[in-house]
DNA sequence: AAGTATCTCCAAAGCGCTTTGAATGACTTT
DNA sequence: AAAGTCATTCAAAGCGCTTTGGAGATACTT
């Protein structure tokens, strides 16, 4: 069913079924009933490669998601994300085009997205320090959002980000609150902007209260439950083990918590872990009572703001640059408690 | 940069142009040479509206995406499958367009979809037994695979599914022949078809040993962590409660081991646990040794395949209808053992 | 030298929509 | 009664590409 075919069908130029649809004043309102009526009956939606062509407007927002040799894995958070995002383009009546690609050829496609014009807008995932597709997005005129930030990019964008380095100080502060010194880090991997924030925040906390800065308590991984547990029984065996660990994932902190089974101790006694928790549908943490303590800030939701952020951005392009950050909460489980006294 | 452009830029028509770009024999190649290093160097890519306006091929693939208030969780495999997929479109030239759906329009939206015409394809997720999305999209006439499969659907349609009645079936059997006798089902929400199939052979597996089914070892709620806990922990407080449990996802398995801990029982001894793993990238089953037994499929690879049948069902829209299936492994990791003996 | 292939290349139509600029007719106004 | 207004409607151009149906050179036959 074209527009051409219903126009013939109802004797009446393509010109005025098309401004009835499209909510133009210039067609009389019992016109527009019966058009509307007919395009329902005969199940008529316009080409949206033709209308784009027309309009200039995709209607339709990218997200590339970066894979690669050293970060292979689609991040777990990424479902949550799009979960958040995609309902807002589904109300707003935009599609989402998702692009997995390899580190190598980044700047290709995202040359090759904005040349092509089907995407009105992107959504930069993963942003790393320094991170060069800012400016390459800036000079192709392409309106996005980062969610993240990036560290040492000078030029203005715009992006949405939890504040990962108040809630990593809150958390670190909490557990030498708790009395507890030996505090290891099982951090994600550090070139991604969000770990190396996560890092800095948890050193200038200990520094703060004097403590030397371990480099045998820090791990920067991926987020998986075996890097989770194989860090941390690498550190418990330790001389001197950590009597608390801060995580960046519940899968990692999963991980953890087998490992400190595994040593025989018992989480939130013997050793105490504090996660971020990002809040995911299927990997809720704990139903009344929180099983880990946790800076939690949801992810999804999250995604649900970039989106709106772009489409503001994108329906209004003289605006400049916006930012979000949000907050997360620091929410108290069982898998903390005051450090164990030294024998 | 448009084709006109480019093409006055090389004092060439539009025609040439277009056709050196696509590889036509008819242009000599000093002239294909000439205009491919000229697109090259003015980052001319073509416009894909209008292409795919000319073609009548839109060059991407619709994913949907059911969430429901029954359902409203991603399903964490999505993640995984759509790296799989996606890995497969790029290879193609491909896009992967993601629409997310409440249940309660899903007609409308794949009606939609179909007139819009972006997509030349379609991937059917989560099918129910029953599913109607099958005949309606035979119907619309647009190519499409189902992961999965649907029960009770008698038209022929191409799908891609795991042996979800083998893998259970073994896994069963397993643990009868390990001597258990009070198998407990935590099984995912059984509208959904794999979910179904899963029971039913869990079923048979024990009938055909002459156990009688218990109401009460069977779970159908969706699979997380916490439901896992729960479900376990209580069937753990029965009278007699079950020597193991067979749990259709890891993160769900995760959580009958948190619920064993907390009865004070050993995973593999007291109880044993056996899960379906979907091998996803952040959350395997262990490095060298497997945690849980597990009948193991990865939902990665299964993405890429579906993908594949779905383009070739597009390039070569006479063949029939395809199958695949993909059979999933029994691994055998330190969560079960032979049932203890009773007091 | 004319006829015929063979190479190259091009003008223009068409994909299905939106949008501009103009036409039509009914109704007021002077 | 002529002119002006307003509400409707339409024909046609244009979005950027592919593709059809030639056309002009050049080379090859006879």
């Amino acid at each position: 069913m074209s527009l051409k075919k219903l126009s013939e069908h109802l004797n009446l130029s393509q010109t005025t079924v098309s401004r009835a649809l499209n909510g133009y004043p210039e067609v009389s309102e019992k016109t527009r009933e019966r058009v509307q009526k007919a395009a329902q009956e005969l199940n008529y939606s316009p080409n949206a490669r033709a209308k784009g062509l027309a309009t200039g407007r995709a209607h339709a927002i990218g997200h590339v998601i970066p894979v690669s040799t050293q970060h292979e894995m689609v991040n777990p958070v990424f479902g949550d994300f799009i979960a958040g995002a995609g309902s807002t383009y589904s109300k707003a009546g935009y599609e989402m085009m998702i692009s997995l690609v390899d580190d190598q050829q980044q700047e290709k496609l995202y040359r090759d997205i904005c040349a092509r014009r089907n995407v009105d807008g992107i959504i930069v995932h993963g942003p790393t320090m320094n991170d060069p597709r800012i400016g390459l997005l800036t000079e192709l005129n392409m309106p996005f959002v980062v969610h993240g930030r990036a560290s040492n990019v000078d030029i203005p964008y715009s992006w949405l980000d939890t504040n990962n380095s108040r809630a990593f100080r809150r958390a670190t502060d909490f557990l030498l609150d708790l009395g507890h010194r030996r505090i290891a880090l099982l951090n994600g991997l550090e070139f991604m902007d969000y770990a190396f924030r996560r890092r800095e925040s948890y050193a200038s906390a200990l520094q703060k209260r004097g403590i030397a800065l371990d480099p045998a308590l820090m791990q920067s991984t991926e987020m998986t439950e075996i890097n989770g547990f194989l860090s941390a029984s690498e550190m418990l065996s330790m001389d001197v083990p950590p009597t608390a660990f801060l995580t960046s994932s519940m899968i990692t902190a999963i991980g953890v918590r087998r490992a400190i089974q595994a040593a025989g101790l018992e989480m939130g006694k013997d050793v105490s872990v504090i996660t971020h928790d990002d809040d995911l549908g299927y990997l809720k943490n704990g139903h009344d009572v929180p099983i880990f303590t946790a800076t939690r800030s949801s992810v999804r939701a999250a995604g649900v703001r970039a989106a709106e952020l772009l489409l503001r951005l994108i329906a209004n392009p003289t605006t400049g640059p916006q930012h979000e950050i949000i907050e997360a909460e620091l929410i108290i489980g069982t898998s903390t408690g005051p450090a164990p006294q030294r024998p």
